[in-house]
DNA sequence: TTTTATTAATTGAACGTTCAATTAAAAAAT
DNA sequence: ATTTTTTAATTGAACGTTCAATTAATAAAA
C-alpha cells in the first residue's frame, strides 16, 4: 500500500489530528480512533508510529512546545536588543496566531490539567514554565534591581497564563485573546520604566 | 423509618472522596470505585445520591464554587468597605488556605479543563470567572475612571487566575501559594492608587 | 530487462481490561 | 412490617494494544 519515507508525514498527521481531536471532543473523549479517523488513517498506525497514545499525546504537547519556543525566537531576532522589544516580543509569542487556534488552546490546556499526574507531560510542561520567566526575568533585569526584576517577571508571567487560561475558557477567545495582548504589554511595559520617577 | 440524616453525611463523605481522588489520581485515573473506596462505602451508592458519576462531579465542583464564595463574603464582612479592604479580601478568598490544598487545587485545575467540554460544567466555571471579574472591578471603580477599573480588573483576575495555576502546577505548590498572595495583592493595591500621581 | 526477494507501511480484527450503570438482595432503622 | 440505606455481583459497552496479513516500493538476482 504505502510509499517509502512516509514517516515525518504520518507523525505530522497524526499530532495535528490528536489537537483537532483534543479540541474537539476534550481529552477524556480523544480515543486512538477518534485521532486516526481524523487523520484518514487507521488506528494501528499510532503504536507503529508513536508506540502508543501515550506516545503520540506526549509528541503532541512537545510539538505545542517547539511552535512556541519558534514562534519566540524569530520575533526576538528580528528586533533590537531592548528589554522593549523583548517583552513585546514575549507576550506576542504567547498569544500568537497559531496559540489563539481553538485547537492549540484547547489543547494546552488539556495538557496542563494532565500533567499534573503524568510525569513525563510534567517535565515538560515545567520547562516551558520556567522559559517563560526566565526570558521575562531577563529582560527585567536590565532595567530594575534584582528583587523587583524577579517580582515584575513573576507577575508578568502569572497575567499571561491568566489571560491566556481565562481566553480559552471563555465564550469568545478571540474576543478575549485580542485584548489580553494589550494588557499584558500595558503592564509589562510600565512595570519596565516604574522605576525612573 | 431509615437513619435519618445520613443524606447529607454520605453526600459530603462522596464530594470530599471525590477531590481526593482527583488530586491523587487525575480526573483521569477517578473512577467509581477509587472514590467509593476512598469513602469507604460502595459504588453503588453514587447512582443513588447523584444519579452517577457525572451527578458526582458537578456536586463537587458546585462545592468548591460554594467554599470560595463563602471565603470571600466572610472575609468581606469583617472590614469596613474600603476598596483596598475589598480587594485585599479577594485575593485572600482566592489562596485561602482551603484553595491552597493539595486537594482543592487539582481538583480546580482539572475541572477547568474539562469544562471546556461539558456544559454542566462550563457554565458554573463561568459564573465563577464573572464573579471575581465583577468583585475585583466594583473595588476598582471607586477610585479610577470606567475604562481604567475594567482594564484593572480585567489584569488582577488573570493575575489571580495566573499564578493560581503556576503554583498549582509547580513542585512545591505551597512556596509559590504564599508568594502569590503578595504579589497580587501588591500589584492590585498599587494599581487602586495609580491615579493619584 | 524481467523476475524474485526484501523491506517498509498499513490495515483491521481479536483480545483482555476497565469502567459506569443496573439490580436484586441484605441490613438497618423506624 | 415497612421503608430506606447499602452492598455486591453482573452486564455490556468502550478502550488500547497487539499482531498476522496485505500491499507497495525498492533492491537484488537472473
Amino acid at each position: 500500500m504505502p510509499k517509502v519515507g512516509m514517516r515525518d508525514t504520518r507523525r505530522q498527521q497524526l499530532i495535528t489530528a490528536t489537537m483537532e481531536s483534543i479540541a474537539e471532543l476534550g481529552m477524556q473523549n480523544t480515543t486512538i480512533v477518534s485521532i486516526s479517523r481524523r487523520a484518514g488513517l487507521s488506528s494501528g498506525i499510532i503504536g507503529h508510529y508513536f508506540g502508543g497514545k501515550q506516545g503520540l499525546i506526549e509528541a503532541a504537547l512537545r510539538y505545542l512546545l517547539e511552535q512556541l519556543g519558534k514562534e519566540l525566537k524569530e520575533r526576538i531576532a528580528r528586533t533590537d536588543g531592548s528589554p522593549e522589544q523583548r517583552l513585546k516580543c514575549i507576550v506576542e509569542a504567547n498569544f500568537s496566531d497559531f496559540q489563539q487556534t481553538e485547537m492549540a488552546a484547547k489543547t494546552w490546556l488539556s495538557f496542563w490539567a494532565r500533567s499534573m499526574h503524568e510525569p513525563g507531560l510534567q517535565r515538560l510542561q515545567q520547562i516551558n514554565n520556567a522559559r517563560l520567566y526566565s526570558n521575562l526575568r531577563y529582560a527585567f533585569a536590565a532595567r530594575l534591581p534584582p528583587e523587583a526584576a524577579t517580582a515584575a517577571a513573576r507577575q508578568t508571567a502569572s497575567m499571561i497564563d491568566g489571560f491566556w487560561l481565562r481566553s480559552a475558557l471563555s465564550k469568545d477567545p478571540a474576543e478575549g485573546f485580542a485584548e489580553a495582548q494589550t494588557l499584558c504589554k500595558r503592564f509589562a511595559l510600565s512595570t519596565l520604566n516604574s522605576g525612573s520617577h
